[in-house]
DNA sequence: AGTATAGTTAAGCATTTGCTTAATTGTTGT
DNA sequence: ACAACAATTAAGCAAATGCTTAACTATACT
């Protein structure tokens, strides 16, 4: 943000400085939480981990089912990798998928229940 | 996805026909999902929405704290707001920003616990 | 009425994201 | 060893995202 910007916010009654002192510090603990919820804001990716919830899958059936190429599959497990979110393990040719734990499960399903209620 | 990918998609082993069959029309359960996490997705409104799970803030006291231009933080507020993540009030000239319901703050917390956890 | 202030909206721009095609790796079967 | 195949990686491109500045709206004060 510009300084031009910063000295034109709240010339005179705002900012409540009491109140913004005080979160300045505390809002850094949700710093790395957007990471998280930006991983599952891809319509791909939640599929995909919707899917590995219910039952391993290889890329290829993923690929097939979500009606995508092998390399755009490919690259969205390897974000969920790095991220932990999914393990796999290789069998044969194939490699399999699954998910690395059911926090993320919990969460699309807490999701999901925001999501009914909303309409 | 072009005709030639999806040709050269698992010729002999896979796909596992009877899965993919299965899980094409469940995964349209989800497709809404990822909407709300996209904007979670983002560290701004993260911390917004941390921010008004404590209490109300001004538009002001929110650019301030997260250090922002108030456009900047005008526009993910509007986000939020056509999303109904967020309820505002208007006091004079200022406008008072709130969550809309608990749903959130719940997913965020979630998502906090993985988060913990993860290291 | 006229000025100042909090907030919103609009237009433009730089960065990021997610796909595509092509090349590469690793495993199987002959 | 060689060909076939599942999957990954790399390079390039089009679309989406989030910021900036500038213009506008709405409320308050004199």
């Amino acid at each position: 943000m510009s300084e031009k910007a910063r000295r034109d916010l709240c010339d005179t009654y705002c900012p409540h400085q009491d109140k913004v002192a005080r979160y300045k510090d505390r809002v850094l603990e949700v710093a790395g939480l957007s990471e998280l919820f930006r991983v599952l804001g891809d319509e791909t990716r939640t599929k995909i981990l919707y899917l590995l919830s219910e039952e391993e899958f290889c890329v290829c059936d993923l690929a097939t089912i979500l009606d995508m190429s092998l390399p755009a599959i490919s690259h969205h497990l390897r974000l969920l990798r790095t991220m932990r979110l999914v393990k796999h393990r290789r069998e044969g040719r194939m490699v399999y998928y699954s998910l690395a734990d059911s926090h993320i499960l919990e969460l699309i399903r807490q999701a999901q229940e925001h999501f009914e209620e909303e309409r």
